[in-house]
DNA sequence: ATTCCATGCTCCCCGCCGCACGACACCAAA
DNA sequence: TTTGGTGTCGTGCGGCGGGGAGCATGGAAT
């Protein structure tokens, strides 16, 4: 096994499990305790690895927040959160709002905590966990409702299947923010996840309006299951980081779209 | 265990949790109390968790207001825990099983989470995330599977509502553990939310066997709403220190009290 | 054939962890 | 309030396991 390859291998491990041990790696490699060690202080070099007793962790303080989730979240930090102030400001007081699970809809959550008084329904524990103690720790209570849609949990922490888009169909909302994982002019809004794009589908049906928030590197992307044709969306807002094609191929599909500047 | 992926551990537990006891997180990581001790120093100087005394909570949380109260009002009693093995004995491998938010359930759930794969349906997010969580950080998955109730979340961190009852309304369950605030002979078992109560009313409907998991001081206690009459009850479980008059009373009533032994 | 370099090995050092004891905080009863 | 009891916290020491430096080996390039 080359070297090169070897690196990649044990990024990719670092990135999966957050923390390996060297013994792990060294074990799995089919290499000795010496040259994993040195490899990883090859890469902590170049930033891609942080070296800890006995292994390795992901760089920065990844370790502050929860399994798998905080990686996707800190990768565009600066386009999601213009995506999301964006967005927020589409909310008035008093909408009843949809979020579907994913690391822009939680992006856009945190701003929506700040705004003005709203009712949320959501599929993520995650961004349902934020409104609720997200307010008791800011001291002031937070007045907006959150309806948590149940159902089956994802390794993605969003809950799905036959309960949720039960639920999704008593409901209508005024506007659904949606997060995808992959928009494309064939296969429309995707995710790979079969129930998850079910589920997303119900939230469509419920709303009447149908906001995709997705930053640039989404665009192209071909997930496993289709959530709706991009001509369903009202609108997409996306980043300054979008291409041309995209730009061009979204603007004749949706009726508007957004570009959130960074600044 | 490594120390990163313990602390990672230990954040996400009290993350989840709110608060967590010293002894609960050395007894799931394997590692002393002194090594627990250590870390939550270390985490507490990175402002990730903070210290209370024989444990940990989330950093700034407006969850204390008297010093020390926490810990006391999580921690379960030899009680709770003894009614909550003796529960988990009725369960067995394949069944669906409701459990109902309150701590006694939530107690409960902690036993359930160490026996056979089965199917949970719960209206409570914390008890959800103990079989999703504490699943990946035990290493060896939890095969069963959870199934959130959607709603609205009251105080108590239970989900309640319409979307709540409609969901049940499509469920059956094999058996149903109910956590009650209070149980009385003329007004049932009560407890002090009125839409908790509709819920747990539904939850009622939608099992063949209903188990009443409530210590002693629960007896004599009127909650605003009942939730069912004793009668209603298949069995009811609590513990040593229950009243002559109780258990004569309860004994009349339900098909079958069980008395948990602390040992 | 020679040089270079990546790898593996070994010894020694150091950080991490667990145990035991004394000090202290919290709770409860008077 | 004071007093007693229980459980938690902090420190020192010893053991253990991982980290680092230097050297030997083997393969590839020159």
């Amino acid at each position: 096994m080359l070297p090169a390859a070897r690196h990649q291998t044990i990024v990719d491990t670092v990135q999966r499990e957050r923390v390996v041990r060297v013994s792990d790696l060294a074990q799995q490699l089919g290499v000795s305790l010496m040259t994993v060690r040195r490899d990883i202080e090859l890469l902590e070099e170049g930033g891609q690895v942080e070296r800890i007793h006995g292994g390795a962790k992901l760089p920065g303080g990844a370790t502050t927040h929860e399994p798998g989730f905080e990686l996707k979240s800190t990768q565009f930090p600066a386009e999601k959160r213009a995506i999301a102030v964006e967005a927020a400001g589409m909310v008035h007081e008093g909408m009843a709002v949809g979020l579907s699970a994913g690391t822009t809809t939680w992006a856009l959550a945190q701003e929506l905590v700040k705004g003005p008084r709203i009712t949320v329904v959501t599929n993520s524990v995650r961004i349902a966990d934020l409104f609720h103690h997200g307010a008791s720790s800011s001291g002031v209570p937070h007045g907006s409702t959150v309806i948590l849609i149940g159902g089956e949990r994802t390794p993605s922490d969003a809950l799905v299947g036959p309960i949720a888009t039960a639920a999704l169909k008593q409901l209508h909302l005024d506007l659904l923010f949606l997060g995808v994982h992959g928009m494309d002019p064939d296969a429309g809004f995707t995710t790979p996840n079969l129930l998850e794009a079910e589920t997303d589908r119900a939230f469509v049906a419920a709303s009447r309006k149908l906001v995709v928030v997705a930053d640039h590197t989404k665009w192209g992307t071909q997930g496993m299951s289709t959530i709706a044709a991009l001509e369903e969306a009202d609108e997409v807002i996306s980043d300054a980081g979008l291409s041309a094609d995209a730009r061009r191929a979204l603007g004749e599909s949706v009726s508007r779209l957004r570009i959130a500047s960074s600044s």
